[in-house]
DNA sequence: CGGAATTTGTGCGTATGTATT
DNA sequence: GAATACATACGCACAAATTCC
């Protein structure tokens, strides 16, 4: 693991601990060069990598400083998998309604610029949150890189297995968000009533040499689910 | 302005015109350090803007390439203003309905991190896209940092009269997103039933010195808004 | 298939500019 | 105005991944 990077992990388990909130000013790039004997340069780049992922804010010729949100149980959407850390400490539980190879549709073909002929995986879950119905979702893998589904996978976290078993290297992410109402079905299956309002949303999870290999679409029950999303500075264009 | 914001801007033209599609490659970093007459450092300083903003992402050995999303008329909230770029060409209006200074209530004064007798602008506005219904804002303003407000400011932009007349540096976000249904004044104003889904977003924006300066509430009308959002590469952590 | 060439990634040292304190 | 702290930029060396032959 290159330096920046396992500097920029000791420094996030600092800003996670309870040491520390927002505001607080961190050690100056002087110190943190002494302090992990490194170069200006690899400092500027783990602070640089901590801004973009929201840890931290910079001020010229101040210092930088903790940027810490206050809200639990919101889904951080910038985050790799939707259901990650912010969720931490809540009870997550995933049930199989349905996983099969099809062929692709029109709309999975578009999103994930695949040819009519290659074959995806299809997963249909319910989840759920402290056992409460929270989302259905929809997935599609391009089998071509995701060659193996079971229902054990697939409960548990596919993305563990893609990871860790497969070792596919997720690369960014395209999220389309938009609010509508529940048809029959899908109110049935969240313990809601037609005409219901839901979050609707699709993803488009990219390896990181740009292929799309996962599009899914999720209905999230409406009083269940909530989301964060953390704007960086972006200083014009 | 510095070198490298110089050159990425002049590459995000390059890439945003019709030129350049998904996939494409850039130039290598010899060729652009050629080209723009600059040293390496900072050319991969422009590329890892780049790459943050959503514009290339970088695959190791190969090169860079061109990320373009293929949809329009969704509100990108990774830009600093909530009703930027991704709705351009569309015709966006504001109707105030409120402006007055008020003190905070509790929750106001929490999101913004100011005491109780902080006085504070309340700008409420009903905004239309292509002369539809789109959304109801509520805005509150630090008024020690936005000292003045007046319709015709808050009918514009108020984020273009903050940046260029006040001279103020936005810096980064927070948002939070959730679905509910609408009461019925507020489907009143969008034409809407009372029950009728909406999208309800709550940003904080602050400034560059990390001070809170905006705190607003939306509700989305749920048949005219979408979003999106680009996930960049996280790479664990 | 293997090795060479290409291309990007990491890291050091240094100098100078600019904003804050 | 001086001291401190962060920002930009150059040049160099070597590592790692991909691409080409």
């Amino acid at each position: 693991m290159p330096k920046y990077k396992d500097i920029a992990r000791k420094l996030i388990r600092k800003i996670d601990s309870d040491d520390m909130k927002q505001g607080d000013k961190l050690a100056s790039i002087e110190e943190l060069m002494k302090y992990f004997d490194v170069g200006k340069n690899t400092i500027i780049q783990v602070l640089t990598l901590l801004e973009r992922q929201g840890y931290i804010y910079q001020v010229r010729g101040s210092g930088n400083f903790v940027r810490k949100h206050r809200r639990h149980g919101y889904i951080n959407l910038l985050e790799a998998n939707g259901f990650k850390s912010t969720l931490q400490g809540f009870r997550l539980g995933s049930e199989m309604l349905d996983l099969k190879v099809i062929k692709p549709t029109t709309e999975v073909m578009a999103n994930l610029d695949i040819p009519e002929d290659e074959d995806v995986y299809y997963v249909k879950r319910l989840r759920s949150i402290e056992g409460r119905k929270f989302a259905i979702e929809k997935s599609f893998y391009v089998k071509d890189i995701v060659p193996y589904l079971n229902q054990e996978i697939v409960e548990d976290s596919i993305f563990r297995y893609l990871i860790e078993d497969l070792k596919l290297k997720p690369g960014f992410t395209d999220h389309f968000f938009r609010v509508g109402k529940l048809n029959k079905e899908n109110a049935e299956l969240l313990n809601l009533k037609i005409g219901d309002p839901t979050a609707f949303l699709e993803s488009i999870y990219y390896l990181e040499n740009g292929r799309p290999f996962d599009y899914s679409k999720i209905l999230y029950h409406y009083e269940e689910a909530q989301f964060f999303i953390q704007g960086a500075s972006n200083t014009e264009f």
